[in-house]
DNA sequence: ATAATTCCTAAACCTAACTTTAGGTCAAGG
DNA sequence: CCTTGACCTAAAGTTAGGTTTAGGAATTAT
């Protein structure tokens, strides 16, 4: 009930965080709260808008280090008005479209795929991963480079 | 060279996946090489299409737990066969279509919330997670729920 | 025969996003 | 005053999916 600020306690409970992910956020500078006398941290009341915000950009697959970034990346750091959060807004549609459409790309191959006798031909579209980890391995995967003949010795295993 | 098996290295090479991996989805049960004279593991060649298996699995965001569900459902404990391979693609294409479907409506949901003046209403759509974590609190977040007159205090933060 | 690879195990380490625990302090109520 | 209950910090634990390291043994190449 202290007038001075919300203790962290209320700020779990109104925003449905445990108050050790409050914490935690702290530690990751998405937040900062001052200290009373007794050194127990206070927020004010905006805090539960910033929260908020950390909350829904998570939804939208933002890291909490992206999610500090866009914070710090607003002027004064403000938590988001109206007008900021049509900028934001389209930077979540994007990460969103992207998803999507990586998601409908592998259904594609998927769907392609069907009958083609899968998991047994050379240069299956399903084994170029395309995001998981684009790094290693730059060429196509030899998966299934079986050259020799005996298209399918012993399917058997154990 | 070894004719009676492969060994991790050529598995490896073959596979695209490092060392450490494919012994470590041994651990898992996904796969289980036995092991020469010297104690050194061999695989069959099969083996390699049970690693791609896995492989084009975790792209459909399955578990290595999952996965080895699915492996081990298989009769006989076979790898995929061509047969096999229409009722798992069925399940991939299920798991998918769920995701593109949870993110369309979610970018439905941004889409409207566009100009509603989101972040600082009481019951934006966008605080119900629906998927993350669907178990800690049941009823809605309360999130914004700063039912005082001050709509918008303090903006400022730090 | 010997050097260079490759392989072995066990255990520790890594990232992300938190939670739990331990030991102790602060604040609110009767 | 005194007891709860809320809070504090630091450190360790958690899950997933691996990687790295250390110390040693087996294989392969010369």
């Amino acid at each position: 009930m202290a007038k001075d600020g919300l203790s962290i306690g209320e700020l779990a409970d109104r925003s449905g965080l445990a108050v050790s992910a409050i914490r935690y956020y702290e530690t990751q500078g998405l937040i900062r709260p001052w200290r009373n006398a007794g050194g127990q941290r206070r927020f004010q009341r905006a805090d539960l808008r910033r929260l908020s915000f950390v909350m829904v950009a998570q939804q939208f697959d933002f890291s909490l280090g992206e999610i500090r970034a866009l914070l710090d990346g607003l002027p004064g750091q403000r938590t988001p008005t109206k007008t900021d959060w049509t900028k934001i807004a389209d930077a979540f549609r994007g990460r969103l479209n992207a998803r999507i459409a990586t998601l409908e790309r592998l259904r594609d191959k998927l769907d392609g795929c069907i009958g083609c006798g899968c998991l047994s031909l050379p240069n299956c579209q399903l084994y170029n991963p395309e995001d998981q980890a684009a790094e290693r391995g730059q060429g196509p995967r030899f998966v299934l480079e079986e050259s020799d003949a005996q298209a399918s010795d012993a399917e058997l295993s154990g």
